[in-house]
DNA sequence: ATATTTGTAGACTGATTAGTCAATCATTGT
DNA sequence: ACAATGATTGACTAATCAGTCTACAAATAT
């Protein structure tokens, strides 16, 4: 009912499917069921749409990421958790996930300011400083550490969604691939 | 001279700048010094001129990354040099390597066949099998370690373009990357 | 009750776009 | 010399698109 969701979620799909130029907003109205002006009136523009749309979904993955975490678990442990979380999540929301990966390699990031963009890492990149600090993970920069994981994590992803697995199989690929990640910086 | 070459490489520069349909081909014609019509004549639709140029750029990395590699050295030095050669094209060719994962990561991406997918693959995919029947490499499923080692490497470039490093510096922050992919997967 | 704001609709517009077309120009083979 | 084929041009078109505008409905405030 709640016709903002209404058109972001109309416009995840067409924007996976046709990508961001090739979809009219008047599709995205219709997809939506709402009118034109409708969608103008939420988003003033189609690139504020897009941009509402990346921070939207971002968001929804971070919470999922850190979700069942326990600060009291070991960070190994942790670590472990974010890692399952977010191969858990991208695919759940294989739509979702490859939006961000669309976005990411097209000339609408450079539309986030770089301020918004480390304020969005820094938190990731903390805890991976704890993990240095902790000599638990080997003194590489944080930032090769943040990136090094996550194309990995992209990679396993990418994987997982060529292949037709099952579920107990996808489980074991994940616990797999998260040891040799994890061999790999500590 | 050559008014195809130039319009790939205007089509290249435009497109990375500003997305494929934010690219109009009056524009394309223009940087490139032609005529509208004349980009037409050489691809019949704009799509297939996108098709063309992916082709052709993926063609060159793939070129440029077996290039001094000889089959009389140790496996491990061959896929050190192929590596190598990959972080180098991509940091040399930036534009060129920020157009595939652009192109990778678009709906386009989808009108290339899966067989030509697979065709493309292939020679990787051997090279590796040969690693694993020579018990160098973990026997993982050649696709994982396949996807695994791409990742790795676009991961790496993402660092070295982001961060400022001299030639030197970044020499050596390949070589260390080598070592931790190296480590992973053998 | 009345006024004010907010939500919704869809016809409309000015600009832009991919692709066409008819007409030259250049090159090659005979 | 002379076809014939291919290259090149740029004006043109039919379609499409982002965003506007006016009108009305619903909700909220006074």
């Amino acid at each position: 009912m709640d016709k903002k969701e209404e058109i972001l979620n109309a416009a995840l799909k067409l924007f996976v499917e046709f990508g961001f130029h090739a979809t009219p907003t008047s599709k995205i109205a219709k997809e939506a069921g709402v009118a034109n002006g409708t969608l103008f009136h939420y988003y003033k523009t189609k690139d504020e749409l897009i941009l509402a749309l990346y921070a939207d979904t971002k968001k929804r993955l971070t919470e999922y990421m850190y979700s069942n975490t326990s600060k009291a678990d070991s960070l190994e442990l942790v670590f472990k958790s974010i890692y399952t979380n977010t191969i858990e999540w991208a695919q759940e929301n294989k739509e979702e996930f490859y939006f961000i990966q669309q976005f990411s390699t097209s000339p609408f990031y450079s539309l986030i300011s770089p301020e918004e963009i480390r304020k969005q890492a820094e938190p990731h990149l903390d805890f991976l400083q704890e993990g240095i600090k902790a000599a638990v993970l080997k003194p590489l920069p944080v930032d090769l550490l943040y990136t090094l994981i996550n194309s990995h994590i992209a990679g396993i992803n990418q994987y997982l969604s060529n292949g037709e697995f099952s579920t107990s199989k996808q489980k074991q690929i994940i616990n797999e691939s998260f040891q040799l990640l994890w061999d790999m910086i500590t």
